[in-house]
DNA sequence: CGTCCTATTGAAATTCTTCAACACTCGTGG
DNA sequence: CCACGAGTGTTGAAGAATTTCAATAGGACG
């Protein structure tokens, strides 16, 4: 890996705060120079916020960026009557916001508890400027962002209950653990969201997900510890569940 | 418009084929230099395709990056057991393919008569490298497509049938002709899409998708000529449909 | 121990789909 | 010029899936 390469190189002239983070390989920040991460890091402010906070208006600086150090954040969309939609789940170390233009009537809300280092909109602005590297990174996190959200729009459109809570489990195995995927043992995994917050993702109601997850708990698909972790018992039975139902 | 304006001082030195194209103003063309234009334009072909044809596999030339540069192209997902789901529909000037990555498994059809203005990858993706303007107009595409996606899932996670049907006539409304929007006079639209599209995209039967035409026709908030328009007759009526149902 | 929040379960109601029949349009060939 | 057939769209009635309404249960916390 060869920001890894660089980072051995060049530890020393990396600020500090910036040393073990996350965002530096996967996120954003990987596309800077020390020097460039040394100016950002003058301006950077590491936040924690509670589960249910409200991350785009009641931020306590509304001229801000953030990257998520940990946590889930749900971007979500509310009808006039309540209705509401999940369209978006971002983990660390995605970047949060959207530089230049107003991103559209979104609600960020944090899923979980989280941390966040946030720097002020000008700054981010100014080296995207400088830096096309920098919005290449920001480009491919749109680019899978927009990948999730389509293959979201078929379970949405067309699949059943049963098969939408399955694949929806599936997402987690996948963001949670891209490599172990392939393994024999079980997959614990603990759920992020609350029921409300999956049926609101999957556009059901809570009690048919509550349903449909006590349904593949019968079949033996998966078991249930706790209410805030599942255990994948067959990811492969899960699979054929989530694409033909049953 | 900046663009407008190197256009009259260039004119002489943009490439014949170029001219009047539409992807040279809204579309990633207009990222570049005449000089830029002319080297590309040398490796430029410009095809028509039928209704149905699928673009993303057997387009003639399967290294190929094209501008949409009239009709509407479908992006679709499908199921292993033929349910499908349109996740995207494309209008000119928008550009198609993905530089750099393999769009996921997704489908691109021409949902009605189409003509492309095509290019081999490996110069879109040189041309790329040197242009970050050009990245930065793919990015902004890229950012309007995910826009998109979210409002459509709201639709299809929240929304009742006769809501979707609704939306979507709106969406063709703004997409047909952004500026008219608040016009006081009835908006004629042409339907892009047949009823087995429409029910496609909003995660519909064809049959409900009729239904629901109906009764918006019925309630005299749209009325129909032939079965390939539709004129819109109280926008502000199909807008508070769309939004709350009636 | 009681309260709030969250999750589960059951029964009735509703929406949408499925199945089936029919109508319209357009192009082709007799 | 008309008849035919394929493709497309409409309408009705029965059926299935999900929602809604309602009641209950489990945990966390003061």
């Amino acid at each position: 890996m060869s920001s890894q390469k660089r980072q051995d190189i060049h530890n020393s002239e990396i600020p500090l705060v910036c040393l073990s983070c996350e965002a530096r390989h996967g996120g954003i920040c990987g596309a800077l120079e020390p020097s460039q991460l040394l100016e950002l890091s003058k301006h950077t402010t590491r936040t924690a916020h509670e589960r249910d906070k409200d991350l785009s208006v009641s931020q306590s600086d509304p001229d801000v960026f953030s990257n998520i150090l940990g946590g889930v954040v749900k971007l979500m969309k509310i009808m006039p009557d309540g209705r509401q939609q999940i369209v978006g789940l971002q983990f660390a170390p995605d970047f949060l916001g959207r530089p230049f233009s107003d991103s559209s009537d979104l609600i960020a809300e944090a899923a979980t508890d989280i941390r966040l280092c946030s720097f002020p909109k000008r700054v981010i602005e100014k080296i995207l400027k400088e830096t096309p590297e920098m919005e290449h990174r920001l480009h491919e996190q749109h680019m899978r962002e927009l990948d999730e959200a389509r293959d979201w729009m078929l379970t949405l459109g067309r699949k059943t209950a049963i098969e939408k809570v399955a694949s929806f489990i599936l997402m987690l195995v996948s963001h949670i653990d891209p490599e172990k995927g392939s393994e024999i043992a079980d997959i614990e995994i603990s759920l992020p969201l609350k029921r409300a917050d999956i049926a609101d993702y999957l556009g059901l109601t809570i009690e048919t997900v509550s349903r449909q997850v006590t349904n593949l708990r019968k079949k033996g698909v998966i078991a249930i510890n706790d209410r805030k972790s599942i255990i994948v018992v067959n990811k492969d039975r899960l699979e054929t569940i989530a694409n033909q139902g049953d």
